[in-house]
DNA sequence: CGTTCGCTTGAGAGAGGTCAAGTTTAGTGG
DNA sequence: CCACTAAACTTGACCTCTCTCAAGCGAACG
């Protein structure tokens, strides 16, 4: 369940170092980072990394794999949070008695950086632009949250789920930018998708139909294959003015597509 | 409209000082920050402290009054994202580019303190005290907005009511612990609770008229009554796990209230 | 004393939920 | 390589919560 590796990666060539926390670091902040280390994880697919509720005594940089964040209500539904990519910050919550509000599960097997809370404040200070970085990646997902807020707030669900698909499309080719053009994996089910935009998953069917039927995308068994990504981003009730130029990677030179805040920071 | 004020506070009696970003920070460190400071404003009830959209060069400080972040669809609708009472910091949002995503505005008269953008990063620098309490403070919105999304996702309308007005009374209390129990004022008008929980003003209406029925609580022309707690906090389907004794500021000795993580950390 | 903004209430419609039964896919063991 | 199983997806019928539209009322402010 909860495997303690050996150091599965090395700091010089982790996706915190582009992405994460440790950009931007010198070699000498860097040797500083390694040393902090310890208790490293792999968490397999389907595995909390931690749970709801949980004491959480580490802080820990995601570094392969996908995950998201959760909560459970009283009755016991579940709300996902966001969903997260190699590069972001766990861990990182109210530290003050009653324990994190959320979780974090794996969606697929997962490599962890993990640096215990104690070190990891004496680092902040002593390493004071991993500071900023980590107010700009919590900003960055604080963003997230309330373009999901609004999403969730005032969407039909047709166009939520427009929304979120385009969301993670987006995060992915900026995470990813070599990958396949329209095809992706994308390692979610379809009441990941209910349970992130708060509908059931039987009408996330219904949606997904309707937009296979339009020739917008096809969602099949954690396959996405994005048919037209105009229409898409029509759908999804994107502000054009968020629109941005992505020619460079797409097919047809001219198409435009949105990106995101969160996009655009992972892209910078 | 937008008043650009003598300074309005001075800074050792400034709600930012027991509560905000200054917290802590010793007299010298202190008079750094007085020396950052400039263009305080007065910004009147609703009005915008900034658009969506705009760029912000300015951080602020909300030292006094109510305002709420809110962000425009394409098609004009508002969503509330949150509500922010003084001590909250203003303006640090992805500074690249095309302008912030969402907008503040101010719901009662509101005072702020001013400083510039390329100030504050040299503060952060010089007082990386102050970059851990921002850190602190945005991972705070970020936990609100968690606590939004699982409220909007997954909760019926009268239980959203219900936990929007529990959540801003309990932050009321924590804030200003030395007023009245069960009356507050509450700025909002109903149209504002439906833009922040995603319902129309009109059936607010109706949820509140069955909470009042009900004996709950009363809430006309921004005057909140709540007359039995107990039974707000179970509509509002809070962890019971979260509740949290209170007794010290409530009539009934014995009567449990949830202390969700906002109030929690501000409580600190 | 009138105007405006916010609150109130009703009737009808529609989006999405619930329940229940299949079908497809991927993974497992023989 | 094939049978079997569990998880995920698919579809239909019905129902309910919330929205929409519309009209009227009350309070506050000039």
């Amino acid at each position: 369940m909860t495997v303690v590796a050996p150091i599965p990666v090395d700091c010089t060539m982790c996706a915190a170092r582009s992405n994460g926390l440790c950009k931007e670091l010198t070699d000498c902040e860097l040797a500083k980072v390694r040393q902090a280390r310890s208790g490293d994880r792999l968490v397999p697919a389907g595995s909390d990394v931690f749970a709801p509720g949980s004491h959480c005594h580490t802080i820990y940089n995601l570094v392969d794999g996908w995950a998201f964040r959760y909560s459970i209500l009283e009755d016991g539904q579940r709300q996902i949070l966001d969903f997260v990519l190699p590069g972001a910050v766990l861990g990182f919550c109210s530290a003050n008695g009653s324990g994190s509000t959320y979780g974090v599960q794996a969606l697929t097997n997962v490599t962890l950086c993990a640096i215990p809370k104690e070190h990891f404040l004496s680092l902040l200070r002593d390493v004071p632009e991993m500071g900023i970085r980590l107010t700009w990646l919590i900003a960055r997902d604080r963003n997230l949250a309330y373009d999901r807020l609004s999403s969730i707030g005032k969407l039909s669900a047709r166009e939520q789920v427009a929304h979120l698909i385009l969301e993670l499309f987006i995060r992915c080719h900026a995470q990813w930018p070599n990958h396949a053009i329209n095809e992706m994996y994308l390692p979610l089910t379809q009441e990941h998708v209910g349970d992130a935009v708060g509908l059931t998953s039987v009408h996330v069917n219904r949606v997904l139909r309707e937009l296979r039927e339009e020739g917008i995308l096809e969602f099949h068994y954690r396959h996405l294959r994005v048919l037209n990504v105009d229409r898409l981003v029509d759908v999804a009730k994107i502000d054009p003015q968020l629109a941005v130029q992505w020619s460079s990677k797409l097919h047809e030179p001219s198409t435009l597509i949105y990106l995101d805040p969160a996009a655009r920071d992972m892209a910078l």
